[in-house]
DNA sequence: CATCATCAGTTTATAACTAAACTGATGATG
DNA sequence: CATCATCAGTTTAGTTATAAACTGATGATG
């Protein structure tokens, strides 16, 4: 396997446990994002989008801010996004008082009925390789990374 | 903390372990990247450039395929990539039977002496909120994790 | 009440990435 | 030896993302 070949690798440059972590996940998490936009694509979505969908439908309404703070992007991203998804008639817009609230709209609310839970099922999926108990450990590890990212 | 809302309002929707794993790990991940990117501004030069000169750097000659599999990226990224770099003088690019070999220039090879190291101690240090024993235990279950992908 | 900081959202320029179609060389096989 | 599949790399069109500058409304304060 040319994975082994590569862990040994760099395991004979610098045995830096860290690094091999780094490694695991970012391509954990890579694979992940590019099966699921293979996943979406049944419904013309792609992540990014679903990941708007979910969002609004479950918290409108709500500012574009809030959204790009729960999608952890900048606003500036979260403009062209929901541009897009204006254009798919998912998501309205409405000015008000300074702020702009997005809600679902008809066809957005149906599609979000549909395909999230769907798309949860397959999300969780990714984590069936662990049982429970490992999955609650792993669970309570990210919390103390990003608990030392904040810092 | 808007966090801690957040994460009590996905609770009481659905209590998912796995989608509450799949949010932190890609809060932590993309923050990392984000923090990288700018870490590595002084530089000039961002994350996936790091990448390319890190791996060319201990894999030289490779070829581009080689490359593409290394960072789990596309042969069409990397093609991108290398123009980049090519133009940045740190990378050289050589036909030799129907395949082409990276190596890096000499201005290449200064910065990849100087920048790794730092750069992978910053990597790393993405890590050093858990101690030694909950490292491995993360890598444990990284690989089980990527196992389950794979099937 | 004038002005000034702040804040939500937009714009702009640029990077990174994919999927899918394409190019052109290699070399196997009928 | 002609042709055909395969394979490395390129191209193209489109999406996602950022940082930083900008716009325009709000509202505080001197």
């Amino acid at each position: 396997m040319a994975d082994k070949k590569r862990v040994l690798l760099m395991l004979k440059r610098k045995t830096r446990l860290e690094l091999l972590l780094w490694f695991r996940l970012s391509r954990f998490y890579n694979q992940s994002i590019r099966k699921s936009n293979h996943h979406l694509k049944e419904w013309d979505l792609t992540t990014a989008q679903f990941d708007v969908l979910a969002q609004v439908g479950s918290h409108q309404p709500i500012t574009q801010k809030d959204l790009a703070n729960k999608l952890f992007v900048t606003k500036g991203n979260v403009t062209q996004l929901i541009r897009k998804m204006e254009k798919l008639e998912l998501v309205e817009r409405r000015q008000e008082w300074k702020v702009k609230y997005l809600t679902l709209t008809n066809k957005g609310e149906k599609l979000f009925q549909n395909i999230v839970p769907k798309q949860e099922n397959y999300q969780a999926s990714q984590f069936h390789a662990l049982n429970k108990q490992e999955q609650k450990q792993l669970l309570e590890l990210l919390r103390k990374l990003q608990k030392g990212q904040e810092e």
